[in-house]
DNA sequence: TATTGTTATACTCTATAACTATA
DNA sequence: TATAGTTATAGAGTATAACAATA
């Protein structure tokens, strides 16, 4: 679950003779976060945190997970694969990734079939039920989530984000 | 005003649909990332995994995660708060937060003491070790850590990023 | 009665070893 | 021998309930 927000006091009194010299959030109520501000990962977390939230309250008519929703989207653009491929490419290690994918099966939303080539692997596949739900899915992301986030920093901003994120996830 | 963008750049055109990248990664051996490198959850997520991974390297010597940073940078700004007021500043529940203190308690680092105004609450202190420990953390974080990502992505975009980031985990 | 620190607990994620059936 | 899917398991991280001491 998310981060809850104390609404803790408010400034009793001014107390100080002198103005304290850097940090401002410091009057006995808040807490100064001081060089935190600056940590690149923990405003990466608390973003991917919120982000994901959002995204989970978005979706929620359609009962899709960030991770769930990212391997529809994989296994739509890649049609035929089997599960190392997927769960690879998307950073999940193959054993955590047979429970995945039974709950998505399970759920009518993809198939495993044994590959006539290679028996050892299971082609992967969506099904109708699986591309109807994907795409009322993409729908929300796009009009509830997305919508949200590019009202909020703007369409160019947005695009520089991810921009920026994917480089740092790709070089860094 | 915008981010100065890296290297991607879209032709900001009021086109009617946004027609996709056209994945031209599709030669049987690599997967199409489709959509999926246009969802900012998936790229906040593994870009945040990477840079804790680097964060992780980077400051090895000292054996602090970034959990543990934060809680020292925020007891060295914020000294003499109790427990639940550097937690929930942290987005850490109380009782999560007991095993990180003793963790950090029995390396010498910090140190709890009873309040004596109110006998309930442990008043947190870092203790000169833990000064010193965070000092020589800082100086890795800043020369190795930060560097490499400004090395990366430029000191401007860095500092749009953080803003950035800020802005959603407080607004979105 | 309410709050602080704490314990216990549970559920999700993630990570590794090892098994099976195929190759 | 090696690989794909699977099982079992262990460890983090995160969530809630409840208790003792204190207010």
């Amino acid at each position: 679950m998310p981060v809850s927000k104390s609404a803790v006091g408010k400034p009793l009194r001014p107390a100080r003779k002198d103005p304290p010299p850097a940090d401002p959030t410091h009057e006995a109520g808040e807490l100064a976060m001081g060089e935190l501000a600056e940590l690149l990962g923990y405003a990466l977390k608390r973003a991917q945190l919120r982000v994901f939230e959002d995204f989970l309250h978005s979706v929620a008519p359609v009962q899709l997970t960030p991770a769930q929703f990212s391997v529809l989207l994989l296994l739509d653009a890649n049609p035929g694969r089997n599960q190392t491929e997927i769960a690879t490419t998307l950073g999940i290690l193959r054993p955590n990734f047979v429970a995945m994918l039974d709950a998505l099966e399970s759920r009518g939303l993809c198939v495993r079939t044994r590959s006539p080539s290679d028996r050892r692997s299971h082609i992967l596949m969506l099904t109708d039920k699986g591309r109807a739900t994907l795409a009322r899915a993409k729908k929300l992301v796009a009009t509830q989530h997305e919508a949200r986030l590019v009202e909020l920093i703007g369409e160019d901003n947005r695009t520089a984000l991810l921009a920026m994120l994917a480089k740092i996830a790709r070089e860094f």
